[in-house]
DNA sequence: AATAGTTTTGCAAATGTTTTCATAAATTCA
DNA sequence: TGAATTTATGAAAACATTTGCAAAACTATT
């Protein structure tokens, strides 16, 4: 298109320029120090007006690094791993580092054949979101010795190190407040949780913290719903329709959560006066509803942000041992629950 | 860890224990037909066993294609951009392509040096979000000769292709809706502009339809207000404290529509009765608040997916011409907003 | 069994860098 | 001013592949 005619400019073009060799201007990139200020000077003008870009590839196959992390997340379209990804992505690039992202939509064969897509890129390390996944994808990484870490939840002992929070806690904080609150006659929605291991985690540790109070969910108030607003709405109205009701639903996570607010507004009820409604998570938006719900908080961001501390650290320190972190959920009281 | 010796292996080590060159396995992989069948099924299997993983680096130093495509958002941390990307990279991994992600937080001198790093990656092609880039950014993809798209936005005459919906058009069906409501007393909101051609578009189509129809509306209900449900609330809040108040509330998106619902709440009026609603958007849960919002749907997934299409497309045949699509705005009617 | 044609394979050069080693140039010091 | 250092550069090998060309190994045909 421009006059110049489209010549292929690499690193041997740029050299021919300032008449000195490729090695020198390899060095400029590389070990700017050990290249006369003079001869830099040249080169950075050469490199300027062939509009030179390095080429990545030909240093990766040198066992240089590739500078990408690949991100492996079952979606992005839930408001909260966007943010995670948000969060690791800005900070690994402090670091120089460009991600590879992959999305598997809960597939456990798309996140194996998508990891292998990201090794075939050579990777500097992989982080993967929660704590299990397939056998065969850690023989994976392990057999291509690359550092790897999981990120959103947390437990101490973890095939990789994790960063996040601990789901299991999160559940507990939030059934000890309902309880704590007075409620015993207490329903609870959580997602499928086939496959998802954050919100089990959550789910059985709720159970777990009603039972040894000696609350009893009866079967009925056992619901299962889809991650949508509009779903857990309907399942809402439908379970306040029974003559019996609970006086509190803890729900798996914010979006349920919202759902269930909307719904037993629907059903004629006021929350928090006739029933208590509470979440997990704190997506963004959970405290500006009304009521504002109260909810757990997982720290997206700050898991993000560690993740990527800790992968770039494993990535350019390989002798240093990874620990993982554990980012801490947090009670957040608002409006949404009451004293019975 | 292993007992096997952790050798390197590559092609190389996979010719060598099926004896046979390192070009044959290498086209046992890119041209399979022209090995005979005994011979892979052999190199099938030492693939297998040594655990070899092609290594796209060693390609793409050849102008083999990268495989990777560049992708380029202000933030994944609004839902519809989440979306978009999420629909984006579904669609080019059906066509064997990664993405290869950077973020600039509505700085252009980001954007530019994230995508330097893109073009080290030697991406095969790049998305870009909105119309508008800082001039150097076209001439540094301009250079290089790799297919762009621009997503998100639509123009008939843009830099690049465009894939997206008009966002003058979304605020013109807005505007003009509200109006077939009988409203001439109306307020808008938007966010700030700048360095935000997607906002721009709506708010000057917005004002200029309201004005064909002779509506000026007073400076004091031309509110800008950033992006949080929160600050639209407060904001709303104000502005209804007036005596003077608007029958209808025009935003230019669906969070600060929703923040407007939540404020006029506060302030004691009843939507739609009191006061219209309405946002732009149609971002997930709109339909779901009470009451549902009436908004212009902006169809984020069709446009990520008409951009994957279209620039995996323009990548693996160089020499078609590449076309823009205009993915439709849509006014969908519910119940935030009524006559008045 | 010889020839012609086809299919399969290997050799070697090429790709764009980095790095080691050696040499040349510049600087310091006596 | 010359020797001893130090600094700056170049030549060539290396990295993991792909590919054009030519040779080898088959098949088919007579």
């Amino acid at each position: 298109m421009s006059g110049k005619k489209q010549k292929k400019v690499d690193i041997v073009s740029v050299a021919k320029a300032v008449k000195v060799s490729a090695s020198t201007v390899s060095r400029y990139f590389n070990h700017p120090n050990l290249v006369k200020l003079a001869t830099r000077r040249k080169i950075e003008s050469a490199v300027r007006n062939q509009g030179y870009i390095r080429n990545r590839a030909a240093q990766t196959i040198h066992g240089i690094r590739s500078g990408t992390i690949g991100v492996l997340v079952p979606t992005l379209d839930h408001a909260i791993f966007a943010e995670v990804v948000q969060a690791f992505s800005d900070t690994v690039a402090e670091h120089g580092f460009t991600i590879l992202l992959a999305s598997y939509g809960y597939d456990q064969k798309r996140e194996y054949a998508n990891l292998r897509k990201l090794l075939e890129h050579r990777v500097d390390g992989v982080v993967l979101t929660g704590l299990e996944h397939d056998e065969a994808i850690f023989q994976l990484i392990d057999s291509q010795n690359i550092p790897s870490v999981l990120m959103w939840n947390y437990a101490e002992t973890s095939r990789y190190p994790s960063i996040g929070a601990d789901n299991a806690l999160a559940g507990k904080l939030i059934a000890e407040h309902i309880l704590s609150l007075g409620h015993r006659d207490i329903a609870y929605m959580f997602p499928p949780t086939t496959g998802n291991d954050r919100a089990e985690g959550r789910r059985s540790s709720v159970i777990k913290t009603l039972n040894a109070a000696g609350v009893i969910v009866p079967e009925h108030w056992q619901l299962t719903t889809v991650y949508s607003i509009s779903t857990s709405k309907r399942d809402t109205q439908d379970l306040l329709k029974a003559a019996q009701k609970p006086t509190a639903i803890i729900c798996g996570n914010d979006i349920l959560a919202t759902g269930a607010l909307y719904g037993a507004t629907a059903a004629g009820l006021s929350v928090p006066n006739d029933i208590s409604i509470a979440g997990i998570g704190d997506f963004k938006g959970s405290s500006d509803i009304e009521p504002a719900l109260t909810t757990v908080r997982l720290p997206a961001k700050r898991i993000g942000q560690n993740a990527a501390i800790t992968l770039a650290n494993a990535i350019v320190k390989p002798d240093e041992i990874v620990t993982g972190t554990h980012c801490e959920p947090e009670l957040i009281i608002r409006g949404s629950c009451a004293k019975i």
